[in-house]
DNA sequence: TAAATTACGTTACGCATCGTAACATAATGG
DNA sequence: CCATTATGTTACGATGCGTAACGTAATTTA
């Protein structure tokens, strides 16, 4: 047995899981209203009722602390049922991820882990708990779609992965365009038009 | 003729055009060092010798400086000359695409494209100026493709075009997986399979 | 040439936010 | 009881913001 501390057993004043939640809360709350921009850790402290000091044993910057926020919505930690054929389920997860993506907080949080620095640690958890988790169940899907026959065999998944997910992200960023229901299933058909054979 | 008052004379002490362009490099050279967050008022003035409130005089904050700076980049305002066939020249204009938003400006220019207020003139501006030029060379591109014969036609064109442009900026932002010479191809090989009838 | 007009650089100000320190106090473990 | 850690309050210096007040420079109009 590999001597793994399981719980090293703090020895102080135990961390104010309520203040934390509060403080979350909070910055949640400032991102809905005015943007990431609107997190200072002053307001927070404020509005959770809770001592500036306190945000920062907590959190060591404004970014992080806002990057923790957005992590916590639930929103964003949703995974899709599967009922119909892999072809289906991978339209309706397209769909749930546009629309996860289209709110403020999801549109912040895209924001966020572009603009981050690409090596923190919450950087890094955000680009895999977020992203990373669409692109595995669509991967997953794919592979489904194969063996059922959908779809033929030998394409480069990664760029068709891309392909699928990366127009909802650019006109979410870019605003060229929106992202509507019409737009989702039309991509998708485009898409598999050349996975077809 | 129209009475369009071609130069409307201005009455007291111009502009010193001198000072705005060193003002524009002082951002530019900030943005390459540190990012947007480093183009601050007072370190372009003093970069620029240049007092804060000139620089004030010329842009109204910081947001507009920046941009204003980016969009003043060269390597933003290229076209891509024609020579070969209309996919020859597309897949030559996807490269260049991925080549200039690669670079560090690029990559801050898209980050403010994105998180800029999408009212403001500069970024209505911005976004005309350096996407909407790639997405229209792309389209004339791909309307020439189908009068060469070489792709079908009653494609919906514009989701093509995220297609095409999508999976792009969504590997730059994300930063997941490297937008190279291979995944340029690979995607566009991609994209022309759905395409080809 | 004189007057009006506009831009310039310098200096200074009030404001917000940052991130940290100092302190007394509260909660928990040994 | 003592050591340890967290908490809230208060305060501080540092930055950057955006503006105002000045005297000066450049250019147009009369």
């Amino acid at each position: 047995m590999l001597p793994v501390n399981p719980p090293p057993k703090p020895r102080g004043r135990p961390r104010n899981t309520v203040a934390r939640e509060a403080m979350l809360r909070a910055a949640a709350q400032l991102i809905e209203q005015g943007g990431i921009g609107a997190v200072t850790m002053e307001a927070v402290a404020l509005r959770a009722g809770v001592g500036k000091p306190t945000v920062y044993r907590n959190w060591p910057n404004r970014e992080a602390l806002a990057m923790a926020a957005l992590l916590a919505t639930a929103d964003l930690n949703t995974t899709v049922r599967q009922t119909g054929s892999a072809l289906d389920d991978l339209k309706r997860q397209l769909r749930k991820v546009a629309r996860v993506f289209t709110s403020p907080q999801g549109r912040n949080a895209a924001l966020m882990a572009a603009s981050a620095d690409s090596d923190s640690e919450l950087s890094k958890a955000f680009r895999n708990q977020v992203m990373q988790a669409s692109r595995e169940e669509g991967r997953a899907l794919l592979v489904r779609a194969t063996a059922e026959g959908e779809i033929r065999l030998g394409f480069p998944i990664e760029v068709v992965l891309d392909m699928i997910y990366g127009p909802v992200f650019y006109r979410l960023m870019m605003g060229h365009a929106p992202v509507g229901e019409q737009f989702t299933a039309e991509l998708l058909e485009q898409v598999l038009r050349g996975l077809r054979e």
